[in-house]
RNA sequence: GUGGGUGUAGCUCAGCUGGUAGAGCACCUGGUUGUGGUCCAGGAUGUCGCGGGUUCGAGUCCCGUCACUCACCCCA
């Protein structure tokens, strides 16, 4: 190992790209409160047993183990980095029923580890922006219709590509393969959930094979994946294909909640797709996937839906409907293609010349004088002739300097991006506010 | 975990059938002796991923290894 390299899977941005991200977690946030959420953290690590205890992701868990562990010990802690948000939340809940409120509206935004092999925007370690509201014993299904349009109002807030929610329902899909007969219907709904990958002719195959399907069920259930609409007409497309089951009518209807309503909010931000699975088996009502415009490449980078049994512990249920938004998976290829970039690298608004070492003290005062009125500031680092200088602060993007006076004048200060330069007082003088702090340019 | 590709200057890359390392951009200095971006003239920079082998000689060929990358799997 000759030289430091970076370690594939685990991004890290520079200071300037990280300034993006800062801006674009505020944002997050602010929407996030501006609905009602609270934030939290968790922990890390959860216990293995919480990690696993919903379904086949265990390949996938970084386990920690102490260096020092006795040989005796089996090698790991029982302890593992979470994967997502959502298992943690439902450990939290469980852990502090007794003292939280319910509905309990939440957001929560933290990295999470995977062990899989990286890829573009798959990453071993990301950020994820995760809101749910969970609920105690029931989970009333307006939430189900408020929280892609939270979604729609957080992401369109930013300046990046366009976003397409498609939503499916888990009762609608499991009905409709009930109705028609196919006995395992969560394998169905894997098998079509692979249209994209292996085309039509793969999942029938593949249809055929796991669950047994004839070919009039194959049939039905491609036809049913083909249904998409960004209304509520897919109602009678599904209704069409003559299928009935209790089941089918619930999520029909609940989709059809869903898609109304943000085509009345958010038009175009969501389309119900029946072709939509989700690979987690918890998903027990709407489930959402979301692409970026042009970065159909990336998969979903925002996705969740209703669970109703993953916060279960004896009698007491805590139903709860969510979506994590890939913060990392949406910035990391857009900061790479110099598609989002920062006004400047540095928090400096005002770079203060320094005409010689001897004035320094000087300098430092006027750097302060800013500072208390909330402007960022920082002396020149040599007295270095005012070109270099001047250039210190170009390569940074820093947008003013500032020109300390002497007995033939006073202070001034140049912006510059114009060449523009007056007299200035540090006690009263302010940037115009665009150019406070570095924001998204 | 399986399969393919790649590893040369800070960055992007060139280096033909082996002959002892190059370009562009960036950077530094000066022209312009305290107001930048242009231009001109100079300049610095590499364990050629790592280890071994073949050879008089390896960036170049062979083996191994590591890393990165793409696809599968799975997912934000």
């Amino acid at each position: 190992m000759s030289r430091i390299a970076p370690l594939s899977g685990f991004p890290e941005l520079l200071p300037g790209q990280r300034i993006v991200e800062q801006r674009v977690l505020d944002r997050l946030a602010h929407t996030f409160e501006l609905y009602g959420f609270s934030s939290i953290q968790t922990r890390a690590v959860e216990p293995m047993e919480q990690l696993l205890r919903k379904g086949e992701t265990s390949k996938e868990v970084y386990v920690l183990r102490r260096l020092q562990a006795d040989e005796s010990d089996s090698g790991d802690s029982g302890l593992g980095l979470h994967f997502d948000l959502t298992v943690p939340l439902a450990r939290y809940v469980l852990e502090n029923a007794g003292r939280l409120q319910f509905p309990f509206r939440r957001y929560q935004i933290q990295p999470c580890w995977r062990g899989e092999r990286p890829q573009e925007g798959r990453f071993r370690e990301f950020w994820q922006a995760d809101v749910d509201v969970v609920d105690r014993d029931d989970l009333s299904g307006h939430y189900e219709v408020e929280l892609p349009l939270l979604i729609g109002d957080a992401l369109r807030s930013l300046p990046i590509p366009r976003m397409r929610m498609h939503v499916n329902n888990r009762k609608l899909s499991q009905g409709f393969y009930r109705g028609l007969g196919i006995a395992d219907p969560m394998a169905a709904i894997r098998a079509v959930d692979k249209l994209d990958k292996i085309g039509p002719r793969g999942v029938a195959d593949l249809l055929a094979e796991t669950t047994g399907a004839d070919d009039a069920q194959v049939a039905a259930c491609l036809a049913l994946a083909e249904i998409h609409s960004e209304d509520e007409s897919f109602v009678d497309r599904v209704r069409a294909l003559g299928v009935s089951d209790p089941l089918l009518d619930e999520g029909l209807s609940e989709l059809g909640a869903v898609v109304t309503a943000a085509a009345e909010d958010a038009p175009g931000l969501v389309v119900a797709d029946l072709r939509i699975a989700r690979g987690l088996d918890y998903y027990t009502g709407t489930v959402y996937e979301t692409y970026m415009d042009g970065y159909a490449n990336l998969g979903s980078v925002c996705s969740g839906g209703r669970y109703d049994d993953l916060a279960s512990e004896g009698r007491n249920r805590f139903p709860g409907v969510g979506l994590s938004i890939g913060v990392s998976r949406i910035l990391v290829p857009l900061l790479n293609e110099g598609r989002l970039a920062p006004t400047r690298e540095v928090p400096t608004c005002v770079l203060v010349a320094l005409p010689n070492e001897e004035r320094r003290r000087d300098c430092d005062r006027i750097a302060r004088a800013l500072r208390s009125r909330g402007i960022a500031a920082e002396v020149a680092p040599a007295a270095q002739k005012y070109g270099k200088q001047i250039r210190f602060a170009e390569r940074r993007g820093i947008p003013f300097v500032w020109f300390p006076g002497d007995a033939e004048g006073g202070d001034e200060v140049r912006d510059i991006r114009s060449g523009e330069q007056s007299a200035a007082d540090g006690a009263k003088w302010s940037p115009p506010d665009a150019d406070l702090r570095p924001r998204i340019a």
